[in-house]
This record gives structure tokens, sequence and C-alpha cells, in this order.
DNA sequence: TTTGTTTTATGATTTTAGTCATAAAACCGA
DNA sequence: TCGGTTTTATGACTAAAATCATAAAACAAA
């Protein structure tokens, strides 16, 4: 999103997640921009009952988590590190003159939040009205669009598990795993040795 | 969102709807900026099945439709007139020109696809893993919030259908009166003839 | 004020994804 | 390479919301 020589430039301070490690909390005060240097981060919530649901994955030079910063409301979710990662961080006031002094960048921001509102649109239509299979499929489009997956022989490899793709779609990894083996013998899909190609 | 005196010197044209009338449509180019003079607007989709889902209503004052406008991709919904309508438009060219000159104005357009971010997230989480009586109150606590409810003695007025509330949450209409008569029963909400109250 | 439409309401039935139990294959770390 | 964990997989059963049918109340309009 931002280049790193910027960030610096406003105080960027970088900072070492291990796999697993809380970011930040559903409920607590936005303090920092956070852009990803390297590694993979999610966001998530968990309902009454402990069910997980992913508001989306992020890779390197994205940004997560700014949106409150803005509206000055708390996080709505929670921020975990799926893989180890180096993150860089600027304080709210730095970030906000940062944008006041680079109309540039502030449009850079506009186009990031507009294509996750296009995002979260699509998927809520989806997971709202759609069967099992059809969110699945638009999930994995959606998916091979906004993310890097890598095109090989078979097709895009599909580099979620069925546990990520439940969490996504909030379904249950039974009924992914059935509703992506339909999908296969319908021909939407492949799966060679468990991975998925579309 | 934007002071009408700016929109006209932006070359705002306004346009009048009837109730119904569609103002734009699920997967067409997005030309125009456009924002609400008086009346009422929603955004929807509708499934395979012809089942509808409300993706957010619109009010005086407010914008819709422009995250296409950045990312240069298709509608991914309809916007209809739920009342008779004036809608104020201005030219993709000239937005983005207004942005680029006006930083206060990026900042407000930042703040307000921010908030709407956040309400996706949040339905988001609970459309995909809430039992319907959460989903349903979740929906009113956020309206109340969101959209100027008007304060009664009985609590805030609740202004959707129980259709537009089914729409809105991805459920059946008779199973949000079965859980709004639920949390009536509860005492987390009040029904007086008809109407709901929190 | 009659008529047609929308909204709210309720009971019976069906469908479908969730749940539970179990297990094999793959992966990972010590 | 051994043992534990994660991921994928499948069958049987259950629960919960959707569906279907029907109707009364409220509202709009002619």
């Amino acid at each position: 999103m931002i280049a790193l020589v910027v960030l610096e430039e406003f105080g960027g301070t970088k900072k070492h997640f291990k796999t697993g490690d809380l970011i930040f909390k559903e409920g607590n005060q936005p303090l920092y921009y956070h852009q990803i240097i390297s590694g993979e981060v999610k966001m998530n919530n968990f309902n009454d009952e402990g069910k997980e649901f992913i508001q989306g994955i992020f890779y390197k030079d994205q940004c997560f988590g700014e949106p409150p910063l803005f509206t000055d409301q708390v996080y709505p979710a929670n921020a975990v590190a799926v893989t180890d990662c180096e993150i860089i961080t600027i304080t709210k006031d730095k970030f906000l003159e940062l944008l006041k002094n680079n109309p540039d960048i502030s449009l850079k921001v506009i186009k990031n939040l507009s294509q996750r509102l296009y995002y979260k649109s699509v998927m809520a239509a989806e997971i709202s009205s759609q069967d099992p299979e059809h969110r699945v499929l638009r999930l994995i489009d959606y998916s091979i669009e906004q993310f890097h997956f890598k095109k090989e022989n078979a097709g895009f490899l599909i580099n979620f598990t069925r546990q990520q793709i439940a969490d996504l779609t909030g379904l249950r990894v039974e009924t992914v795993i059935r509703a992506i083996k339909s999908l296969e013998k319908k021909g939407d899909l492949k799966i060679i040795n468990r991975k998925v190609y579309r």
C-alpha cells in the first residue's frame, strides 16, 4: 500500500509476530496503522459458541485494521498472525498527517477501502442467500481475482484449507468438503492429491 | 455527505425517481456519483431463486454506489428508490477532480467508506454464524446507531418491515416474525400494535 | 366504503446443513 | 523415524430454519 520509505519518514516501527500471535483484539481502541512487510495475517471473530468467522486474509504490502482509525470506533475483529510476520506500524496521528499531506495516498486508501467493501458486498449476498456450493465457488473465484494464487498446469491453486474456506463462508468444514467434492464431480474444479485447483 | 453548492459547482444534475424505480443495475458500468437530496434508496441483489438481499438503505444527504467508481468494477448490486426520490449526480471525472482539489472531502469519503465497511464486517460475522434472534437484534441495534430512528416513549421505533429485516439479515420473513415475538417475550424489545420498539 | 394489496401471524411439514463419531492420510517437530 | 497434530474424508442422525398453506389485520386507492 504505502511505500516503506514514506512510512519510515513518519516514524514507522517494525514489529515481529509468531504464528498464532494476536496483533490486536476485538473491542480495543485502534492506535496504529498496520502494514505487512512479510507474512500472512487474518482478521476474525468468534461467535457465542466459539465458532470462528474470518473477515479477511491479508498478505505482503497490504494494510489491515484501518477503518476504525477513521470512525473512532473500536476494532470490530481480532488480527492474528497466520505465519511468522513482520509488521510496520505508525501512530494514528502520524497516519492522518501523512494522508493530509499526500492526496495520492488518500486516493490509494479510498481505492483499497472500496475494494474491500466490494468484496464484503458480494460475499454478504452470497452468504445470506445462496447454497453452499455457490458460496464456496464464489469465494474461490473472488480469491483468485483478489489474492495472487498461482496459476499451474491444472489451474489456479486455491491456497486455502477446507477449514479456512468454511470460516470465510460461514459453513462447517464437513459441508465444505462435501461441496468441493460435488463441485469436482460437476467439473467446476479439480482436486489433485487433496489440493483444489480452479 | 458533500455540500449541494459544491456538487452544483461541479456540474451536478438533479433527477427524480418514483417509488420502485431502478436507479442503476447490478453489472452495469458506474458513470456517476449519486447523492440523495430527498427520499430513501436501497441497494439489493437477487439470488438464483429470486430471493432479495438488501445491502443497505440510504437516506437524505447520503451517497451510494461510489466504491466501484474507484476500482473500475461494475456495480455489485442494484439501487432502487424505496420512496419518491430526488437524486443529484455528478460525472465520475468531475467527482475524481473534486476529490483531488478537496482533501477535506477525500477524508469525508474515507470516513464514510470506513463506516460502511465496519457495518459490513459486523453483519457478515453475525449473518454467518449467529442464530436468528441474535442476528435480528444486532441489526436493530446497529440500525438505531446508524440511521436516525426516532426515540419515542416506548423506545426507538424500528422503522423497518419484517420483510426488510429478513432481507437485511438473510432470513425468511416467517423466521423474523417468530424471532421478534420471542425477543419480545424475553423483554429485549416491545411490539406495540405491530410496530417494533427497542 | 368497497376492493385489492401489503404486512403480520401461525401451524404443519420438509429440506438441508449441522452435529457427532470415526478414521485414514499428510504433515511436523523432537 | 516415531508420535502427535492437522487436514481431509465419510456415514448416520439431528436440529433448525425454510417452505407451504392459510388467514386476519392494516393500509392504500379508486
